[in-house]
DNA sequence: TTAGGGTTAG
């Protein structure tokens, strides 16, 4: 798999302007007395040039310096990774095999890290092949090469070997493949792998060591594995800024955001010798995002401005994710515009905040922007456009996009960009298109792109597509519950239901349970919680009675409750009280008993809001004058005077 | 000579 090149093949340019200019140079040095010059060791003047990044010149002297030395190499190998410059860099390479130095240790651990940072692993693998005595440096960069591009499985594979032939690892070999373990595909062998790092870990005494334990922590949170995340966590005897900012964020990216903020109020509270710094409020912020609560996540603002963290870029775009997702896009806008120095993922912020509420022309807008400003897309420049498309119904823009991606861009779509496409096709009813654009796919359409033809066919009840894209998704990931229950609401909605409970039963049989409905809302600042049929909250009775009124009130006015959404062989009447204990209406309910009128009732949900909800929610948004704004799994909708923003479309 | 936590989408 490695490409092998000969580094022979580049001749270095040298012309008789590079003499004239490494004259001059050597006489305005001279002049200035800033290096003692003696003609026969161009050493210091090479080293003295490649500090002041003058490579070119330090390279013409080389080329005629008879005896260079290791410092000498080192600078300019330094030189090359930091000008980015891959044929200088491989004459330097060339010019130490001629002078017998590409044997050396020290240079062949320097030469790894060039290649690395010049991303031409395959000559950084080279290097260590050929390097007889290879200190435990030499192991190091390779493993550290290794996972910095991507190849997770080769650095384990050195792992091991390194174990097998018995060279004794130290704290970084062991740092390095732990992160490794995060950077391959195949996640179910490595978080195995990453148990087994453990283990050894454990056995050489590194139980205390606080770089260690905070990357072992961090996998496990990579791997979704929260409880053995906090398991270490918990027995870390040293724990500072970085390890507590690890655990927060392993608790705000694996759906846990009350833990991630209770965890930060511990620290600030409880911990007096530490003080969170802008990673631990990245993490923060992004909990407040996950469950859209505007008035706690201004408190954290104003704290981040009140102990003048510094504003990073990614801090930047964690405060415009949340006042995005929190329905404050003018305020996402805001800081954008403010921004002193943008990078592409402070495009891709904008874009996709203005995607999920529903603006794709000009999301579409802003990243042709983007690209006018000289910034080169990402990947997930297009999963953000590509998105803002389909919420927004722009089939044929986002198709011409997606196009472009390998047309103009350079970039090989992904099964994402593939199941954003499919998304896109088939929101719009273009279903049988976005099947044949499966078809087509040059690379393997893993769960996501027939999840999104499932998802797909659900909105416009396409039995035939369902199945297909359910056979493949239960053969994927047959322990994903939402696929069956995705299949179950599309015979229901074509009254079949005999496959309904087939489709049932078969979960059952394999016990499986699908994801509860989930809503939150935030009210005078506390985040209440509700799940379907709550009878937690003390007020329930309350909100029951309120919906009740309200949808019956609605019925008058020509209101019909989509009973056929409930799966369920049960009574009209039982499937409308089913309905009516949704968790996003027992959310809506409470915020209109416990806030004032004009008050803007703001709701999040972990799944896809139902279309029983959203009628109800537009027609309460009128009867009560109130300003609604739902953020449900894939985007913002603001309810007003009975009109939502989706315009029924999402 | 080498090290840990961060933003965007789905």
């Amino acid at each position: 798999m490695w490409v092998l090149h000969s580094p022979q093949i580049i001749q270095p340019p040298i012309s008789s302007l590079a003499v004239k200019q490494r004259t001059s140079i050597i006489a305005q040095q001279s002049i200035n007395n800033t290096i003692s010059i003696n003609p026969t060791n161009n050493n210091p003047l090479i080293q003295s040039l490649c500090k002041k990044g003058h490579l070119k010149q330090a390279l013409h002297l080389l080329s005629s310096e008879p005896n260079p030395t290791q410092q000498t190499y080192e600078l300019l190998i330094l030189s090359c990774s930091r000008q980015k410059s891959f044929p200088d860099a491989f004459y330097v390479h060339r010019n130490m095999a001629d002078n017998g130095f590409d044997q050396d240790p020290f240079l062949a651990t320097k030469l790894i890290d060039m290649y690395s940072e010049l991303e031409c692993i395959e000559y950084a693998r080279q290097v260590f092949d050929k390097i007889p005595r290879r200190t435990i440096y030499v192991w190091n960069a390779i493993l550290r090469a290794l996972t910095l591009s991507g190849y997770g499985v080769e650095a384990l594979r050195i792992y091991r070997r390194m174990n097998r032939i018995g060279v004794p690892c130290d704290r970084f070999t062991h740092t390095y493949a732990l992160k490794a373990c995060v950077v391959s595909e195949s996640v179910t062998s490595l978080s195995k792998k990453g148990r087994e790092i453990h283990g050894r870990i454990l056995r050489h005494g590194y139980e205390t060591h606080v770089h260690i334990m905070t990357t072992l922590l961090d996998v496990y949170a990579k791997f979704g594995n929260v409880v053995y995340a906090t398991y270490v966590f918990d027995g870390m005897p040293d724990k500072n800024v970085v390890s507590w900012s690890a655990m927060i964020a392993c608790y705000a990216k694996n759906e846990k955001p009350f833990e991630a903020l209770k965890l930060f109020h511990e620290m600030v509270h409880q911990i007096s010798d530490l003080s969170p710094n802008s990673v631990t409020m990245v993490n923060v912020l992004q909990a407040c995002a996950a469950l859209a609560a505007l008035e706690l996540g201004k408190l954290i603002h104003c704290y981040i401005l009140r102990r003048n963290l510094n504003s990073t870029l990614p801090l930047t775009s964690a405060l415009m994710t949340l006042y995005a997702r929190c329905g404050k896009l003018e305020v996402a806008q805001k800081i954008f515009d403010q921004m002193d120095k943008k990078d592409v993922v402070s495009w891709n912020t904008l874009i996709s905040s203005y995607g999920i509420h529903g603006f794709g022309m000009k999301a579409v807008r802003i990243f042709e922007k983007m690209i006018s400003a000289g910034i080169k897309p990402s990947a997930i420049s297009f999963v953000s456009v590509l998105g803002a498309c389909s919420h927004a119904g722009l089939a044929d823009v986002g198709k011409m996009l997606f196009r472009s991606m390998a047309e103009h861009h350079g970039i090989s779509p992904s099964a994402e960009h593939y199941a954003c496409l499919v998304d896109l096709l088939g929101r719009s009813n273009r279903l049988y298109e976005a099947a044949k654009v499966i078809e087509n796919m040059r690379i393997d359409p893993g769960p996501k792109v027939w999840g999104s033809l499932l998802g797909s066919c659900k909105i416009h009840c396409n039995v035939e597509l369902a199945e297909r894209a359910s056979s493949q998704l239960f053969k994927l990931e047959p322990t994903n519950a939402g696929n069956y229950v995705l299949l179950a609401d599309v015979y229901a909605e074509a009254g079949m239901w005999d496959e309904v409970k087939r489709v049932k039963q078969l979960l059952e049989s394999r016990g499986l349970q699908k994801v509860s409905g989930r809503s939150w809302i935030e009210v005078k600042r506390k985040i209440y919680s509700f799940m379907s049929v709550d009878e937690l909250n003390p007020q329930i009775e309350l909100i029951h009675a309120l919906l009740v009124e309200l949808s019956e009130e609605m019925k008058q006015q020509g209101y019909i409750p989509q009973t056929k959404l409930v799966l369920y062989d049960l009574e009209e009447k039982e499937k409308e009280r089913i309905l009516l204990g949704h968790s996003e209406k027992l959310a809506l309910g409470f915020g209109l008993i416990n806030s004032s009128k004009g008050q803007t009732i703001r709701i999040t949900k972990n799944l896809r809001l139902c279309e029983d909800c959203h009628t109800m929610t537009k027609f309460i948004s009128r009867f009560t004058g109130r300003e609604i704004m739902v953020r449900d799994v894939n985007r913002v909708h603001r309810f007003r005077d009975g009109i939502c923003s989706c315009g029924d479309y999402w």
